[in-house]
RNA sequence: CGGGGUGUAGCGCAGCUUGGUAGCGCAUCUGGUUUGGGACCAGAGGGUCGCGGGUUCAAAUCCUGCCACCCCGACCA
């Protein structure tokens, strides 16, 4: 038995030689999906599913508090409708699925499974939209898409994900672009309040954007390999959609315009920037806001007198608190089967209540983030564990921000950049002249990309690191996901 | 699309060179003993050996065609 035990401790190791091998081992084992027949889409599982709906929540209740409502578009779009914005079919026309057949009959158009909605929603907008009176449109729907990946990984790219897309319309410009900036905010506190995992805002390079948009801004997350992971977008599609779907409507002056335009989406992308931001060699560690089960009381039972019932009432307490918390009294398995299973999959708070416990009056207290362990009074459980919760997510936020600094360094030239990404990946911060042709250089000769212009420029020099030229802009470039 | 590899029980694999009863570990089920860091004993169930053809008295094993999946090199939330 010492042998199995020794393989599974191997196995969970491994992050340190392949970070792949790791991620795919955690995914595997804390039983988060399954690979469907074809490849590339995901089954989600109950534990997988159950991180996707905490975030919906959270994203549901800030959409709503900001004044948007929920839609439903279909699946299928007409290829007809795809057409009308040129960048935005050259972007998406490699990776479409197409359906071509109703039963038996072929049909007269084929119609593509939507990629992302934009050109079937701006359709229904043609036809809905009459007046000033009407704007702002604020819709959201939550869905999922499909873009025919040729590489796929869980969670990060498949050929199908879930994700949600909002969808908006206004009279201005100004209006577009604060409605833009509002909802990656909301990704942002999302990433940081929510996930503890800190992100880099800025806007993209030409080259990067949105295909079809004006302006696309992310946020930028660091794994712990040091790549980066876009983490969510939100673009200012300007006009560029509503003149080539002829969305009008009659302003004030009596005048037929089209309106400003954006859209933003996140999707179960962010399950995997969760597992590999926080993660470590005993698999997941999930951030308290996120956890579908925050605390996992064990209770260790050689002779079950009072043990149980104890449990049960420590159980009704954190309950009472508001908090997600589980009771794990199943016979089949040993104490340390538990420990193993839980810290596994990423409960951020472990409880362990036996005999000796009993007799002092306390609980042992397990946290999975630093894997300290310490005796807490029963009296005041509810509280201490309400507190430790909000202490976990916040030393969880400072710990990836530590590391992301750690793995952030300010490059000179094309030399350092080349040198940082082969031997101590992470973000390299650097001027850059703003041209395309720089912009091409960095891609070839690194392999890394322009992640954005931060909203937070610093000044760390004053020519392009490429080219030499005159800088505009600060941006961080990293190897991404 | 080019190079390499793998298909045998739910999962992970051995067996193939040199053809001859289908095997191991984990998981599952039953009974019992256990329970403070992946418990133990005893028993049981579970297989078109990726698919098709060929050679042979006999094929998981040899030959052949096909299929699927994985890894490495050009696009992507």
């Amino acid at each position: 038995m010492a042998k199995e035990k020794k393989e599974f401790v191997k196995e969970i190791t491994r992050m340190e030689d392949d970070f792949a091998q790791w991620y795919t081992d955690v995914i595997r084992k804390t039983d988060m999906i399954d690979y469907s027949p074809v490849k590339g889409f995901l089954v989600l599982k109950p534990y997988g599913y159950a991180l996707w709906e905490n975030i919906q929540g959270f994203l549901d209740r800030r959409f709503k508090e900001t004044g948007h409502e929920n839609v439903y578009f279909p699946l299928l779009i007409p290829e007809s409708l795809l057409n009308k914005e040129k960048e935005h079919v050259e972007g998406f026309a490699p990776e479409v699925a197409w359906v071509t057949h109703g039963g038996s009959e072929e049909l007269q158009e084929r119609l593509c499974i939507r990629p992302t909605s934009e050109t079937i929603i701006c359709s229904m907008y043609a036809k809905w939209l009459k007046s000033y009176r009407e704007l702002p449109y604020l819709y959201n729907q939550w869905a999922s898409v499909v873009r025919w990946e040729k590489e796929t990984r869980p969670f990060l790219r498949h050929r199908e994900f879930l994700w949600q897309e909002g969808h908006t319309l206004h009279e201005t410009y100004e209006e577009a672009q604060e409605e833009t900036l509002r909802m990656l905010g909301i990704y942002r506190e999302l990433a940081e309040d929510f996930l503890a995992i800190p992100v880099v805002s800025g806007i993209k390079s030409d080259k990067e954007k949105f295909a079809g948009a004006e302006s696309t801004y992310t946020i930028e997350a660091l794994m712990h390999d040091g790549k980066a992971l876009q983490s969510g977008t939100s673009h200012n599609l300007a006009k560029h959609f509503t003149e080539a779907f002829e969305i009008t409507y009659l302003d004030r002056d009596g005048l037929l315009k089209n309106p400003y335009h954006t859209s933003w989406g996140s999707s179960t992308r962010l399950i995997g920037a969760v597992i590999m931001a926080h993660g470590d060699n005993r698999g997941l560690i999930l951030p308290p806001r996120l956890a579908p089960v925050q605390v996992v009381i064990i209770p260790i039972m050689p002779h079950k007198e009072g043990v149980l019932e104890k449990a049960r009432a420590v159980e009704g307490l954190l309950k009472d608190r508001g908090i997600r918390v589980k009771l794990d009294d199943s016979e089949n398995n040993s104490p340390g089967w538990k420990f193993n299973e839980y810290e596994m999959k990423g409960v951020p708070v472990r409880l362990e209540i036996g005999p000796r416990d009993l007799a002092d009056n306390v609980a042992m207290v397990a946290r999975r983030d630093n894997l300290q362990k310490s005796a807490c009074s029963l009296d005041t459980i509810d509280e201490t564990i309400a507190r430790l919760l909000d202490t976990i997510h916040q030393d969880m936020f400072d710990k990836a921000l530590k590391e992301r600094e750690e793995k952030t360094f300010t490059v000179k030239n094309l030399e350092e950049l080349k040198d940082q990404m082969e031997n101590r990946p992470g973000f390299a911060k650097m001027m850059w002249c703003g041209s395309g042709a720089c912009e091409d250089r960095i891609k070839m000769e690194t392999a890394a990309t322009i992640r954005c212009i931060p909203f937070e420029e610093e000044k760390v020099g004053d020519c392009c690191a490429v080219c030499g030229g005159e800088a505009k802009h600060m941006v961080y470039v990293a190897k991404a996901y």
